[in-house]
DNA sequence: CTATGGCACGGATT
DNA sequence: AATCCGTGCCATAG
């Protein structure tokens, strides 16, 4: 009767419906736990390997040729390509997740955060420092940032500061790099630092961080300009740069965070859930769309398992039974789930490509609503589907899923371009019958609230700068 | 008197 | 049912 059930393609119990939801919901990281933990605790569950590409060491996605090297056959170029990718091609662009330990990368978000730094310093230390350096880890807030001065753990352990110092600098250089620093702006100082080690880095970007940081929070870029004395185009490079490499919240690059960031601050997302790019990295090329999972393989019933129920004996034979249910139970909701993102994301690449290839100001307004309307699957489906995943486009940008779904986004965006080319400044008003004519209607009111929300000072203090040449 | 920001309400979305 | 968003009204600043 099982056997029936696993081989069903719909959703028929409450259990299996809810399973998927949760599922659904969830982000890569918090998937791979679930999958482990699944894994561990059950045994009639296995995982096994795939075929990878041997050219770029992505998963096959069934048969055929990889759609990543080498091109599909039939596939248009409007057409988007889906699949299904492991985790171990993370695309990892930022140099504090650093390419030296992928593995422990994943292995990290299990244990806590403290032991997974002691961890690396540990040999670099004395016994007496390593105390202390654990001491000062566990008082780190949830975001990697120090919650108490130094100072105060030299007086508890009766040394000099200088001393809790340089253990502080080792852990700030350790994985996520910037980690217990007292603040946001002296993590993203020692982020810079060993940047700059690998590569080169703007050198506005230090001045920026070290004293404009929260104008370029608040999106000011051309009063940062001004104050800096430079251009308004270096400031928008820079702080571009600064929002793609660095992480004002050294801990979020380890656990995917749910939360929102603090709304005045740089946006920084790590470990996309979906990485879409063009085939290639040619814009010529068909968009590939990589829904990563976090497992390297597949997931499934094991046959063995099934073949052994038949022989056991009678009690093992019910336990185990239960086992085996909820084995193929997981496994269905896991691919129903790869089924609704592909479904989701292909819908959602096809209707917002403008958005995706040529920015902002291209995005569709469309509801949450209407996809599910197409996709033939509850509201709610998609709004978990969306909720708290983020993509990583082209560009290299990560942005949420939601975005995606933004109605307001188009319109704030034309503001912020309307504003940046006006010749003197405009009030409100002004703005909105400007708008207006552009065929969005918004109400006065509403503009200041986006000019807000875009961190753009209100007219009489902004200044025409457009002759700064 | 004009331009803005705050508070709060109602309708849409999730 | 809960939440988010646009908007209107009013107080305040310039």
């Amino acid at each position: 009767m099982f056997q029936y059930h696993y081989q069903s393609l719909r959703p028929l119990t409450t259990a299996h419906l809810a399973q998927t939801m949760t599922l659904l919901s969830q982000t890569v990281d918090e998937l791979r736990q679930q999958i482990e933990s699944e894994l561990s605790a059950n045994p009639a569950l296995e995982l096994i390997e795939e075929r990878y590409c041997p050219h770029c060491h992505r998963l096959l996605p069934g048969k055929g040729t990889c759609p990543v090297c080498s091109r599909p056959q039939n596939a248009s170029v409007d057409e988007p390509v889906v699949f299904i990718s492991p985790s171990d091609d993370f695309y990892v662009h930022s140099g504090e997740t650093t390419e030296d330990m992928p593995e422990d990368m994943y292995s990290s978000s299990a244990e806590d955060l403290p032991a997974y730094v002691l961890r690396q310093i540990g040999m670099e230390l004395e016994k007496q420092d390593r105390i202390m350096a654990a001491y000062l880890l566990t008082h780190l807030d949830e975001d990697g940032l120090l919650t108490i001065p130094l100072i105060e753990i030299a007086q508890y352990y009766h040394v000099p500061v200088s001393r809790i110092e340089n253990i502080r600098h080792i852990i700030q250089h350790a994985d996520p790099v910037g980690v217990a620093s007292s603040s946001t702006k002296e993590a993203l100082l020692v982020q810079l630092e060993v940047l700059a080690e690998t590569r080169p880095i703007p050198n506005l970007a230090r001045t920026i961080v070290e004293h404009g940081m929260d104008m370029l929070c608040r999106h000011q870029y051309a009063e940062l300009a001004h104050s800096l004395k430079v251009s308004l185009r270096q400031i928008k490079s820079v702080s571009q740069f600064i929002s793609d490499n660095l992480n004002p919240y050294p801990a979020r690059s380890h656990y995917g965070d749910a939360r929102q960031p603090a709304k005045d601050d740089v946006q920084v997302y790590h470990r996309p859930d979906i990485i879409i790019s063009f085939l290639n990295d040619d814009p010529q090329n068909s968009l590939v769309i990589e829904i990563i999972l976090p497992i390297n393989g597949t997931l499934r019933v094991n046959p063995l398992f099934r073949q052994a129920i038949q022989q056991a004996d009678q009690e093992k034979k019910d336990a185990w039974k239960s086992d085996l249910d909820r084995a193929s139970l997981f496994v269905k909701c896991l691919q129903q789930r790869n089924n609704t993102m592909q479904r989701l994301l292909f819908r959602v690449a096809v209707e917002q490509k403008g958005y995706i290839v040529f920015g902002e100001e291209y995005l569709k307004p469309m509801t949450r609503a209407q996809f599910a309307k197409e996709l033939e699957v509850h509201e709610s489906t998609i709004s978990r589907a969306v909720a708290s995943k983020t993509v990583q486009l082209p560009n290299k940008r990560i942005i949420p899923l939601s975005s995606f779904f933004d109605r307001s986004l188009n319109v704030r965006t034309v503001l912020r371009d309307m504003i940046s080319k006006e010749a003197r400044p405009l009030s409100d008003t002004e703005l909105a019958t400007q708008l207006a004519k552009r065929g969005y209607l918004v109400a006065r009111r509403t503009v200041a609230k986006y000019r807000s929300m875009e961190g753009i000072l209100p007219a009489h203090l902004r200044q025409a700068h457009t002759h700064p040449t």
